[in-house]
DNA sequence: CTGACAGGTTCCATTTAGTGAAACACGATC
DNA sequence: GATCGTGTTTCACTAAATGGAACCTGTCAG
């Protein structure tokens, strides 16, 4: 029961041929789908043709490749919106990473696990939202911890059940106990940081977005790396993370959010 | 052959149920759903099932409600750094839109159809994206207008004959040789006006996205409402639009776009 | 010119999976 | 405790997906 994925049915599989098609990132032929893909050639085929007159894919006869559709697209959009804070941060986002200069992240806790919903690269402007749309492990990214801290005890120990501690560096918080004690930290502090737990020379101080009732509905990070500054130079923006957190938090409330929080 | 769609297969109705499920924006119940869709109960209820074990719904057990799912937001920012221009131009329509304080839409041209792939609105910060992922017709809108003035002729031809030309208002223009003048005078120009073609009241100027080889690529557009701004207002803009175009196709033509322009 | 080959597309008998009417479970009302 | 609104399961029936093989191209080599 540890990695479910039985890709049921006919649906699954033209799933898991759209994400093949996402995944490569750019528009693919359709020999190089079948190199990658374990479905019989004719298989593999229909399902191409079904995604696309599904308008989920878009065929180029032109090239013969195949891209993402344009329903895709507007899927996309309404995700996008629907996970909800993202567009309402999206403008105190921006401001943070004009003032700071350097990365802002923000997430969202799914199933357990860190969903990054956007990003914004105040540097290298180009490349922003590349690792957006990414899950990552709780126990040991910034965001994830500070989140964890504001969970009710309840959650936090479903929660906890589902991380597989995996010691990423010598930094890892790797087992539930020592979690817990750094939680209770962060709580006391009012934001958590990453001390290269989740990748090497990567650090970050990283604060929770707080309903009304005190639930965690997101969080909010400043990521830099060991080369470029410290922690405490992180920790100097401290109190704007948690004021634009604050902010989101206001909007989200007044926007919409009626029930589930 | 005109409006085709047989649904074919699974595949095709578990997509129609997906999009029931995001066109409704919210949390949605079974019965909801069920009352909406024409499918019988229990293939409603394995659909719904299907996608939510394929990671694309998500049910709350709780309010027993389904949403959007952890996959499809995945996909969804696979999808919309795909769609290329979205994320290249975000810092410029960000500028943009603080500059001259209107309404900054980015669209690109889909199978003869203005596909809006982001929005940026600085008065009203909370609302953008809720237009975004639409798609829209060509012939009546600012940037539909703008990018087909510099298709090429073959290409032109074939997007005329996929425009089907409604008048949606007093102004619009709803003739193939109507629109062949206009955009002569378009690409004299060098941009383009909505004056209220598509929806009385709101007007706008829009430039064209054009690629080293004067391939449109996308288009970018300034709107307004015709009880805040006059076209004049908005022709103040034109440099500056125009100059963001040239930004943004210099910053495509250098990251990527290698085939297809 | 011919033969071999790779990328794509179509056929069709076989098997599998999706279908939906109806029955069932569970709560909330009346 | 009968009734209604929801959500879930069953099961014989049927439509749809499957994939091996044949079939088209066009291309390149001899």
């Amino acid at each position: 029961m540890a990695s479910e994925r039985p890709a049921d049915g006919t649906v699954g599989k033209a799933l898991d041929v759209l994400e093949l098609v996402a995944g490569h990132g750019a528009p693919v032929r359709f020999s190089d789908l079948l190199s990658v893909s374990d479905h019989p050639k004719a298989t593999l085929y229909r399902l191409l043709q079904t995604l696309t007159n599904q308008q989920m894919l878009r065929h180029d006869a032109e090239s013969g490749t195949y891209s993402l559709g344009v329903r895709l697209v507007r899927l996309a959009h309404s995700a996008w919106s629907q996970s909800s804070l993202a567009p309402i941060a999206r403008p105190h986002i921006d401001a943070l990473s004009q003032a700071t200069g350097e990365t802002i992240h923000l997430a969202q806790l799914d199933a357990g696990h860190v969903l990054y919903v956007d990003k914004r690269n105040a540097a290298r402007a180009i490349e922003m939202f590349a690792q957006a749309g990414r899950v990552g492990p709780a126990y040991c990214t910034g965001v994830g911890k500070a989140m964890l801290a504001h969970l009710d005890p309840e959650h936090l120990d479903e929660v906890l059940k589902a991380q597989s501690f995996h010691r990423h560096t010598a930094n890892t918080i790797a087992t539930a106990v020592d979690l817990r004690a750094e939680l209770a930290r962060i709580r006391a502090r009012g934001y958590a940081f990453d001390r290269e737990e989740h990748e090497p020379g990567i650090i970050c101080c990283a604060v929770p977005i707080l309903s009304r009732i005190g639930k965690p509905i997101g969080g909010l990070s400043i990521t830099s790396s060991t080369n470029r500054a410290t922690l405490e130079d992180l920790e100097t923006h401290a109190d704007k993370l948690l004021n634009a957190a604050g902010r989101i938090a206001e909007d989200a409330e007044s926007w919409r959010f009626p029930e589930r929080i």
